[in-house]
DNA sequence: CGAATTTGACCAGCGC
DNA sequence: GCGCTGGTCAAATTCG
């Protein structure tokens, strides 16, 4: 174990660099850890290599905005959290309703970017906004125990910018998570096993994650005309494939909300997490994701975390 | 035919 | 109270 997790923490630097690890640990936020990881079978050493991950790459959503959601969502109970010894959650009792738990994302979609943050969403509503040509997506998250959800607008500054704002969390990995997370497994990643089958053109599609292959197009979709690598990159998908996907949905299923190794993981990915103001309601920037040197303080968009999701999830 | 998306209707919150 | 706006619902539509 030991070995592995140094292996791992060689992987770390390999992926970001010395000084961009440390700049990450500088700014990064107070660790947090769910209670409910008291439910999962990791001993004391693993916890401890989770929060040194943690601490180094996470900037994210408060505590609070976390502890918020989860009230929310009515999925811990208030004594459970608080009370739990092994939480590593600390938080102050004060203004807790206050918290929100929203996170806006800025992504920067030019040519063949990326939107696909890893969960699969279901498109549920469309609204024109008032002093807005670019009309507002909905989505849930397809995950029935999850009560994520996002909207994704055009910027009106940028027309290649999509404004992504998540709230809630996701108690759950992402697709894509669960079959990197296994280094000698061929099958690649979840949510790229039916959307790869469409040549659509709308990213809308790829950051929704939904199955739906050739959408028509619409006249005022705010993503018409932006394309994805991911997309043009594993094009070809095997039957095996999707039915490992049916096999990890039926797992979710199964799974009371959290994952079997009780980290919760953020309705923001791990590693685009960039807080960029101190406000309760959080923003992050993201930027393209065909190149993204860390000494630019900007993180690549899918490809990039879920390797390192793997990473913390093989130590687990 | 099942599942996902589209889109008009409906509802709640807010300001006047 | 009324109108505006944003968010959600749900029937219709579309697609594989």
């Amino acid at each position: 174990m030991t070995a592995e997790l140094e292996g791992r923490d060689t992987n770390w630097h390999q992926l970001f660099g010395e000084e961009y690890l440390k700049e990450l640990l500088e700014k990064s936020q107070p660790k947090f850890f769910p209670s409910y990881c008291a439910d999962s079978n990791i001993n004391s050493h693993q916890e401890s290599m989770v929060n040194k991950l943690i601490s180094t790459v996470y900037s994210g959503p408060t505590i609070g905005d976390i502890e918020s959601a989860l009230s929310l969502s009515g999925r811990i109970k208030e004594n459970e959290r608080w009370n739990n010894p092994r939480s590593i959650i600390s938080l102050p009792e004060k203004g807790l309703g206050k918290i929100e738990n929203k996170y806006t994302i800025k992504i920067k979609a030019s040519g063949n970017g990326l939107t696909d943050d890893g969960y699969k969403w279901r498109k549920y509503g469309q609204k024109a906004i008032k002093n807005s040509p670019n009309p507002r997506s909905y989505y849930r998250c397809t995950n029935p125990r999850c009560n994520a959800k996002k909207q994704v607008e055009r910027s009106t500054d940028d027309p290649d910018t999509l404004i992504v704002t998540y709230e809630g969390l996701h108690l759950h990995y992402t697709y894509s998570h669960f079959l990197l997370s296994r280094p000698n497994d061929p099958t690649p990643a979840l949510n790229q096993s039916k959307k790869h089958k469409t040549n659509s053109s709308s990213p809308e599609q790829c950051a929704s994650q939904g199955p739906r292959q050739s959408p028509p197009p619409m006249p005022y979709d705010p993503f018409e005309g932006i394309t994805s690598n991911q997309e043009i990159e594993t094009s070809n998908q095997d039957q095996a494939q999707i039915e490992a996907q049916a096999q990890v949905e039926n797992g979710f299923v199964r799974d009371e909300g959290h994952n079997a190794h009780g980290l919760l993981e953020d309705v923001v990915p791990f590693l685009v997490r960039r807080p960029s103001s101190p406000t309760n309601s959080s923003s992050y920037e993201i930027y393209s994701p065909e190149i993204s040197s860390p000494s630019d303080s900007t993180l690549s968009w899918a490809p990039h975390y879920t390797t390192d999701m793997s990473i913390l999830s093989n130590l687990m």
